[in-house]
DNA sequence: GTTAGGGCTTCCAGTCACTGGAAGGTCAAT
DNA sequence: ATTGACCTTCCAGTGACTGGAAGCCCTAAC
């Protein structure tokens, strides 16, 4: 099938489907036209790399998951291994931006937000106020 | 000051320093052997930049503060909308980094994480398993 | 038969916010 | 005079695409 074909089935999009076979994560055979011809197989990892990418994993991650996905012999706490340490970094980044959140909200709460010039949020940025975390 | 002085004071390296310059976000004086000069108020920019940029605001949205914080008369409204948005944002981010988190676990959970072969996860990422979403 | 359209190809450039490195000038101290 | 730290510019790379130009291919309608 052609590259359009196979982006409906993989919900990719055509140029990201290109861009995976430039860095070698699919090798789709050629037809005598000079197109992109998707078999199945290929589908199925153009699929399975959706998802994967999907649930954050990076292309690099996608490619160990890949073999590990073709690996008949796998070991799955190969695979957990890989899942765990994505939720711990999910996890981080979680609690990160909980803590912005908390900066921002105070600065908000602050912040009268009328037309008068005056503006704590600002004033914190500028690093005048009692907010102060430097 | 030179630029590495600016560097230490506003805790942004040197590199984002003359980047910064180069995007026109701040306007250093030159000294005759070339050497950038910052003056206090440059300095204050920077820090401003980088405490800006630390609570996510990206570089157009950090323009845009530092018009608002040279801005005599500016509306602190301004500012806290631009808060405000910048907290839906990061509230939208959490939700998604957590509903990733609960696919991951539950992933991780049924994969019973030892030498065998089978795996769950894998089967998920494959478009197997019950877990499916699609 | 030819023309219009849509899909396909490659290649180059741009995104965001830096970061690394090379090649070379400047400065203070030894 | 020479080291070594610091400064300069310029070019290239990061991750994961995305956009666009120029041009080939295929089908269908007129």
């Amino acid at each position: 099938m052609n590259i359009g074909t196979a982006s409906e089935l993989s919900h990719l999009p055509v140029k990201t489907i290109r861009y995976y076979e430039e860095i070698g994560l699919i090798e789709p055979t050629r037809s005598g036209n000079g197109y992109r011809d998707f078999s199945e197989v290929d589908v199925q990892r153009l699929k399975f790399l959706q998802r994967a990418r999907g649930l954050g994993f990076s292309i690099e991650e996608c490619r160990d998951l890949l073999s590990l996905y073709e690996d008949r012999n796998r070991a799955s706490a190969d695979v957990k291994a890989l899942t765990r340490a994505k939720i711990q970094e999910v996890d981080r980044k979680i609690s990160e931006l909980k803590s912005l959140k908390r900066v921002l909200e105070t600065l908000a709460e602050a912040c009268h937000g009328d037309d008068r010039p005056d503006c704590p949020i600002i004033d914190d940025l500028a690093g005048k106020s009692d907010l102060d975390q430097d």
